[in-house]
DNA sequence: CTTGACTCTGTACACGACTACAGGGTTTAC
DNA sequence: GTAAACCCTGTAGTCGTGTACAGAGTCAAG
């Protein structure tokens, strides 16, 4: 998306092109409400105004998008973002916790992904046997009866909650 | 947690046993407050009440709501639930349906699974490259500015939501 | 000078699966 | 007989990530 707007390299000082809301918009992708919703959030700061209140980004909100995006691709929460902009304007690097959210989200993800290799082979044998002895009694459906859960109910909450 | 309960195996004759809401909760594991829920989202159906208006369920709840928790577990919404239910309810098997809700479900865990081995291999790369080199200029982070998001952004409405 | 596109603020709604509470009535144990 | 523990209905809130409006002001083109 932002390949097509072409910003002329890093010709610094050039023009420091100003930015009205639909523009930053359009050449980030992001969605007018969603960009003031992120202001609002806190993962964007202020913005300059013209007199009459109109939002003007400097192109390093485009930057700042596209780091929000690659983050939220990566797992991380609008609150992990806001985080991690938040200790480096603070002038710590971010990194070491950063480092330290990859890590848990890494775990997680492994933690994920085992489960869901579980449910695969549990939905996949459910289905191959019910394809092959029809429907059984009376009961609602045997496939999904028949299937044994197996991952430990350690977890009191009913139901887990997938979030993300 | 229905194990303890003990419910004499089949002896179907014998005491039909009413339930009130917190000893179906307690039994199930459910929670009042979701039992509740259920019913109002047609996944119960209206259970007998006393005189004075309390719900009496019978043994049959237990099976229902065990029911219901493994559909859960295997990734069906309560939408999908109180659907094959119904279908079951108005005489049809339901299990024509259920096996393409299965096959669908199958189709996307495997997508959803590949995506996430994606994000892992970004992930675990950009921490290790990371931990070797320290972190950069003045950008935010490194760590996350680095990563190329590689996955075809079909996804036009900005960033795909994860659900479950 | 008017029309239409743009922007502003503030509030409400969407989703999924519940949970919490208020303000009652009922049952049970001592 | 009275207090605790239970149950009822109905409404509202939670979480995260935005969308959608309403009602108003502003800007550029014709």
């Amino acid at each position: 998306m932002r390949n097509q707007v072409k910003r002329e390299a890093a010709t610094k000082e050039a023009r420091p092109a100003r930015l009205k809301i639909g523009e930053a918009s359009k050449m980030s992708g992001v969605g007018i409400e969603a960009l003031r919703f992120y202001e609002r959030s806190g993962l964007l700061g202020r913005p300059a105004r013209t007199e009459s209140g109109y939002r003007l980004y400097t192109e390093e909100v485009l930057d700042r998008l596209a780091f929000i995006k690659r983050a939220q691709v990566l797992g991380f929460s609008l609150d992990e973002i806001k985080q991690i902009i938040a200790e480096r304007e603070a002038g710590q690097s971010p990194c070491v916790h950063v480092r330290e959210v990859v890590r848990r989200r890494l775990a997680e993800l492994d933690e994920r992904m085992r489960e869901m290799r579980l449910y695969r082979k549990e939905l996949a044998e459910a289905l191959a046997e019910w394809e092959q002895q029809g429907d059984a009694e009376g009961h609602i459906c045997g496939l999904i009866e028949k299937t044994e859960i197996h991952h430990a109910d350690t977890r009191t909450q009913g139901v887990a909650r997938r979030k993300r």
